[in-house]
DNA sequence: GCGATCAGCT
DNA sequence: CACAGCTGATCGC
């Protein structure tokens, strides 16, 4: 496609349309509340959440595209000196809220943009994505498909998330006198939250920030930032420890639940290679599996496939395990760009020493000390750590000073 | 002082 | 390992 023309979760150069597929922190590198390039198209829930990540983003700039709808843009091509036009398709991503893939049709072909996320297909909201793909595809195939590669490996593979989620209460259910803690980021996961609340009839905790969230997403009375309401907590992933869950043991039985697809985020829980005991890692994927990548690639039949997460352990070519797939050879084609094993590139042995600052303190092994740009940053955004403190805090009965 | 970006970590 | 994201340091304005 044309240079300049779209731009799919790249915010930093110019071009004729900017899209979003969804909000997570990794597709929004380079957006700001100042940000304002060109129009910015958008699922609705993206459209309305994101004033909240970005506040005082300026709305004349918002394109609301429907999920399942097709919309036709007049650009303006600079090379060919013209209008051109685009037809894109929203499509459902099954990923976070708000998550989806974008098919473009133009002069230059056929282009499928997935963003992340997961084809699980025996799902009705899947099963209408492939509809609405199916239907914009007319039989035709993709040119060009920018693929989520996270688990793009044969070893990744794993249930349907509402198999996960019935272990998850199956875990709980067995733990009756326990604390709970799960691991979520700022958006995602809510379908496992619900399932959580509804079998075990009980509202669920959040920090201050992720209720709001919920709140936005049409969740009115089942998140809770009340402690007491709850044995049930889904915290911030990265506040998710050993230590942390070794020292809520100190205070009250907790059992920790990590949702993820990666198998060796088991290691969080991880102390010198000995599983922690009160820790349920557990399969819950936002994003497809190896099997599932294989039957997407086998409906959409791309030319050329780019891999669109470049971590240094999905680096790995997709065509390298679907050139056997609808006799494509995509070993042939173009080469995979953008992706860079980035270990190659990261500078080791840092020798700068690391100063401990005035006004660091822990309590039961969690940080309580903030610093000037945490407060800055906490001020524009919203409170998380203060209110992970306060969790703690209300547990410890430690006053904040 | 502030935003942007990077290193480091989980 | 790093899904997605926090923190602190540094740099330029």
């Amino acid at each position: 496609m044309e240079k300049g023309l779209i731009s799919v979760d790249r915010w930093g150069q110019e071009s004729q349309a900017y899209f979003l597929t969804h909000l997570h922190a990794d597709h929004t590198k380079g957006l700001s509340p100042q940000w304002c390039r060109g129009p910015l198209f958008c699922s609705p829930i993206s459209a309305h959440l994101l004033p909240s990540k970005f506040p005082g983003f300026d709305p004349s700039l918002i394109r609301v595209l429907d999920v399942g709808s097709t919309q036709c843009l007049s650009l303006h091509s600079h090379t060919a000196g013209s209008q051109v036009r685009v037809v894109v398709t929203t499509i459902d991503a099954h990923h976070c809220p708000g998550a989806v893939m974008y098919l473009f049709r133009g002069e230059f072909g056929c282009v499928l943009y997935t963003g992340d996320f997961r084809w699980e297909l025996r799902s009705k909201r899947a099963m209408m994505g492939k509809k609405t793909l199916l239907e914009a595809l007319q039989g035709d195939k993709v040119d060009a498909l920018y693929l989520d590669n996270t688990y793009c490996h044969p070893s990744f593979s794993f249930p349907p998330r509402e198999v996960v989620a019935e272990q998850v209460v199956d875990i709980i259910t067995r733990h009756p006198n326990h604390d709970v803690i799960i691991g979520i980021d700022t958006l995602g996961k809510e379908d496992l939250l619900l399932h959580i609340s509804q079998a075990l009839g009980t509202k669920i905790w959040v920090w201050p920030e992720r209720l709001q969230i919920m709140h936005l997403l049409g969740f009115d009375d089942i998140f809770t930032t009340n402690s007491n309401l709850t044995r049930v907590r889904a915290v911030p992933r990265y506040s998710f420890t050993f230590d942390t869950l070794e020292s809520l043991n100190t205070i009250h039985p907790t059992i920790g639940i990590m949702p993820s697809g990666l198998p060796w985020d088991s290691k969080i829980f991880n102390n010198d290679d000995k599983l922690h005991q009160y820790a349920y890692p557990v399969l819950y994927s936002e994003h497809s599996c190896f099997s599932e990548l294989q039957e997407f690639m086998k409906l959409v039949q791309p030319s050329i496939v780019t891999g669109i997460v470049s971590s240094s352990f999905c680096y790995i070519n997709p065509r390298h395990y679907f050139s056997r797939l609808n006799n494509f050879n995509y070993e042939k084609a173009e080469s995979l760009k953008g992706n860079r094993n980035k270990s190659l590139l990261r500078r080791t042995g840092s020798n700068r020493l690391k100063v401990r600052k005035e006004g660091k303190f822990k309590i039961a092994g969690l940080s309580f000390h903030r610093g000037r740009v945490a407060i800055m940053r906490k001020e524009r955004r919203g409170a998380k750590i203060a209110e992970t403190d306060a969790l703690c805090t209300s547990k410890l009965n430690v006053k904040m000073g």
